[in-house]
DNA sequence: AATTCCGGAGAACAGTTGTTAACTGCATGG
DNA sequence: CCATGCAGTTAACAACTGTTCTCCGGAATT
């Protein structure tokens, strides 16, 4: 049974996404917490009242924009810290893996680094629960590698802690960077990369 | 020449900190780009138009905030980095350090961390301004210290840029856990501390 | 084939916004 | 002491906002 639903649920799916897509973009100039129903439904070229079929508010379509956001990271943020190889080959994957990211979904990245200390709330606990939840699958990676034996399962969740703010300052400063210089690109990737070397050298003497 | 300015003055300067103050409450529950004019004129009291004697816009009274907050900023991440006494030691001053600059002025802070990425980009601009400029004042306290003979300026500065970012971060997460528990409070300052010593072990094995 | 369901449209509401213009009263400098 | 400057006021503007109620057409169900 592929379950596949009706013309009409598509449609409504299809008109909630482009909701979603054109409230994104908007997002790129301001802040969640002044971005209009009207301007989302205008930019669709829909009726202001279709919103309420969709979303209660645009708080509401906010924390679905969370998902959508963080449901892209999720893959990245996981092969980020995934172990084999070379420490240092690791960190160089990671920050290109990071800066591709950025170039692939630019809005996506600006709308958490914008929210996440934004001045809508139910948004700013969406991100920080989803936050959570992606520092513990890192804690649970890094319990793997044999470079973690002997650590505290508290310790290993600071580190975690500390890969992804990390990761999502580097983004963040690739996202600024993207309207630069390929130089300027070149320049963050550069301090990313010192940045994880000394974490991990930290990392290494943790038991001295 | 103590050049005491008028009493004329003195009332603009009054009426347009009074404008700074009502901002900065009301950016406590949303973000600048959603500040009206007329709403920090109602809450100081005053007539819509006053407000064009001191700004021209909100996103000028934005980067106003700017100047007032990091100002307050600066002694205490000067201090953070201050040499001086054993690493440990050091560590748990910067953290009660950042704690109790949080809880005087928490308003500042969240500021900074909601701005720094926000839909206004003057604000943006000035922000990373101001912070690039603790970077290279944090670069040159480093400088000072016997730890950091032998390192190359690009990694003093990198070591800056961790700092500033760490001190960030924990202030962010003090100010979420403003309104909790102690113990909240707590956990914070012991992770922001075990945080700090990781760096601080990396930072010693930098030159291996 | 008849009926129900529902995504979206349309119109109207009271309230808000930024900005302009012309004013008033008072501290200031000649 | 008088004339100027200027912080703040008042009134009015067109444009915009979120929300409600009523309606329509066509897919979904029976």
């Amino acid at each position: 049974m592929s379950h596949t639903l009706g013309v009409r649920q598509v449609q409504k799916r299809r008109t909630r996404q482009a909701l979603l897509d054109a409230a994104l973009e908007l997002l790129e100039e301001q802040s969640l917490s002044s971005l209009g129903l009207r301007e989302v439904t205008r930019a669709v070229g829909v009726a202001p009242t279709a919103f309420y079929r969709h979303f209660r508010s645009t708080a509401d379509l906010g924390v679905a924009l969370v998902e959508e956001a963080l449901g892209s990271l999720h893959p990245m943020i996981r092969t980020t810290v995934s172990p084999g190889g070379d420490p240092e080959e690791r960190i160089a994957r990671a920050v290109e893996l990071i800066a591709s990211h950025v170039g692939e979904y630019p809005s996506h990245v600006r709308f958490i680094a914008r929210e996440r200390h934004g001045g809508v709330q139910p948004v700013r606990e969406a991100i920080r629960e989803q936050l959570a939840r992606f520092a513990e699958e890192v804690r649970a990676e890094l319990a793997g590698d044999p470079e973690s034996a002997g650590w505290h399962d508290d310790d290993l969740l600071m580190l975690a802690g500390l890969y992804v703010d990390q990761m999502l300052s580097t983004a963040s400063q690739f996202l600024e960077a993207l309207e630069g210089t390929a130089e300027e690109r070149r320049r963050v990737a550069e301090t990313a990369t010192r940045r994880l070397r000394l974490i991990t050298l930290g990392r290494r003497h943790w038991l001295d």
